[in-house]
Order: structure tokens, then C-alpha cells, then sequence
DNA sequence: GTCTATATATTGATAGAC
DNA sequence: GTCTATCAATATATAGAC
């Protein structure tokens, strides 16, 4: 068995795509060449298109990774009784993130936009990394008795993504921290 | 003297900067070539080089178009009495665009979004079209006496640019219109 | 100032040995 | 499955005639 090795060391494959994931939230996805990624992974280049037929494909794993890692995030606050309290815990996890996001965006955020700016499938595919944090939201606001649930997972969601949008352009992390605790009082202030 | 040429078209230089300030929204700084730029202003590709030395320098140009405009966008809410009705029409304006939003993005969100990423001067020069925003927002809210006018501005311009982002991903113009009303009761109810 | 032709570099992708 | 060498396409940028 190989499982000694891939304890230690995560196959190619994912290697790839964890690479690929960092260098597209660092440099965006049009900037960063399958050269680059190769040698983040200490893969050959070659050797990529064994597991990749194309960069696109590339891009369609690091979506899949992201959402998969963000079902499993979501899936956590679970643990909280009250849907509020699992909203506020939501924000402030994403306030947690301010100094990354200050210098190189939200890492969804990013990529949907620079996704969007293409007439392919990939727009479609990476609007799944908004979608499953409205739906979730949306599920909360409707545990809490709000039969206007959507527009305010809406609400709460454009609040955060344009939040991360001003910090990383001002390189400031506490714009992020402020929003969210006015988002906080919001969630907490509702009916 | 070439006047009557300029009327009906105008220089070489200002059909080169309007062409990619337009294909920069549509498919982004990176997506799109010099030769793309110099067929939809007409212009053969070599004399692009007369112009601007290097792409980033007509970037530059069309960072600067774009702050103009938007100072002379900001500057027709002066016919509005008070900073609430500026505040009101200028959240009216952003919503006007949903359709364009919706498809293509903000497109000063947008592209200091994609230039964020890079580690030049850009992400920098970008800056400005959100802070000629932010800073005029905030003047409006001082002048209704707000303290914290820059908290203020800051949730009035990420709240916008988050609800573009998410219109932009969902290719669903209400969601900017929809989002731009609850922003509009909340300047309307502050004291 | 204008334009054609082309240099130079980089990239995504492939061929084929091992 | 792995890797080296390389192709073919595209991009920025330049040279030089007019």
C-alpha cells in the first residue's frame, strides 16, 4: 500500500488543485499559468495533463474543492441552538478572515468575478459558491419565522461580499471587522 | 485646422482609451488583447504604441476616464437640495444600471477587483473610483450631521457593490434593484 | 504621425520515450 | 503513470519604411 506516502504527502492530483486554488485567489486565474501551478505542486508540467485535460477543468476542480470545503464549513455551525446565533456565527467567521481578504480578496468573491467575465460554463459554475451561502442563509432567516427570508439572505450576503470588495481594495482589514459587527447588530436587531 | 474631422470622430487616442474602457467591462483587463483593442477603435495595431508605451499605460488612461466621469457623475447631484435626496438620487442612478450590472459587473468594481491582484501600481491607481465614492458619500453624510459619516459611506458603497457582485453572479438585475430600495429606506430612515 | 512586418516571450497543449 | 522535449498559438512590443 502507498498509505505511508499519502499520509504525509497528498497525491498529485490534489496537489494540483490545492495549488491552483491558492495561486488563483493570489493572482487570479488569468494571471496564474499552468507552469506555475506545476511548481507550487512539484509536478512536472507534462505530467498535469494526466490528471487535467484542460486549465478549465483546472478551474472547475478548485470550484469543486471550494464548494465542497464550504458545505463542510456551513455544515459546522450546526452546533448552534438558534438560527440567529448561527448567522452571527457565520459573520463572524467571515470577519475572522479580514487580513486575507484585505490582501487578496474572498477567494469566491474574486473568482466568480473573474469568472463572469467569460461566455463559457464557468460563470454558471462558480455562481455555486454564492448560491449555497444565500441558500444557506436564507435557510436560517426562515428558521426564524421571516417569510421575506430570501431578500434578506440577499441582504446579509451583499452586505459581507461588498464589505470584503472595499477591505481589499483599501488594503484595510478593519473595514471588514466594522461591517461586520453593523451586520451583527442588524441580525440581531430583527423581529 | 482638423475640427470639423474631430467632431464627427475623435482622436485616434480617445477612440483607443473608450474602446478598452468598454471590453475591459466586458471580458477583462487580462482577456483581452491589444489587437482586440485596436480593431474595435480602428486603429492598426502598431500605432497603439505612439499612444501608450505598454498595455498598463492604457489601463492607466482608462482608470482616468473612468474617475473623471464619475466626478462629473457625481457633481450633476448638486442640483439635489438636501445630502439625503443627493444620497437617494445617487443610489437611484446605481440601480438604473442593473441591466449592464447584471450582465457584466460594476465596471469600477470589477476592474479593481482584477487588478487587485496584481502587485504593480494598479491595484493603487484603481483605488480611486472607489474613493471618489466613499469620500463623496461621506460628505453627504456630514452635512446630515452624522458623526460617523465615514461608517456611513463605507456601508452605502459596499452595500451597492455587494449587491452588483451578487446581481453580476445571479445575472439577475432585481437583486441590484431590490437591494438599492432597502438602501434607499435605510437613508431615508436615518435621523 | 502612420502603418506593415516582424521580433520576442509566454502560454496552453501534445508527442512520445520510459 | 511519469516526465522531457517541443509544438502551435497568441500576446506584447519593436523596427523601420513611408
Amino acid at each position: 500500500m502507498t498509505n505511508s506516502a499519502r499520509i504525509n504527502r497528498p497525491g498529485k492530483r490534489e496537489r494540483l488543485v490545492e495549488a491552483a486554488r491558492g495561486l488563483f485567489h493570489h493572482h487570479g486565474v488569468e494571471r496564474t499559468s499552468l507552469a506555475d501551478i506545476a511548481a507550487a505542486a512539484d509536478v512536472p508540467l507534462g505530467n498535469v495533463y494526466y490528471y487535467f485535460k484542460a486549465k478549465d477543468d483546472l478551474v472547475r476542480a478548485v470550484i469543486d474543492t471550494h464548494a465542497n470545503q464550504m458545505r463542510e464549513a456551513l455544515a459546522t455551525f450546526d452546533r448552534h441552538r438558534s438560527p440567529r446565533a448561527r448567522l452571527i456565527a457565520f459573520t463572524r467567521e467571515v470577519a475572522s478572515s479580514s487580513e486575507t481578504v484585505a490582501r487578496h480578496g474572498c477567494p469566491h468573491g474574486t473568482l466568480c468575478t473573474e469568472l463572469d467575465k467569460r461566455d463559457d460554463d464557468l460563470p454558471e459554475a462558480a455562481a455555486i459558491l454564492m448560491r449555497l451561502r444565500v441558500d444557506w442563509a436564507r435557510e436560517q432567516f426562515r428558521l426564524m419565522g421571516r417569510k421575506d427570508a430570501h431578500e434578506l439572505a440577499l441582504t446579509l450576503i451583499s452586505g459581507l461580499q461588498g464589505a470584503m470588495d472595499l477591505a481589499n481594495t483599501y488594503r484595510d482589514p478593519t473595514i471588514l471587522t466594522t461591517q461586520t459587527r453593523q451586520l451583527q447588530r442588524w441580525i440581531n436587531n430583527l423581529v
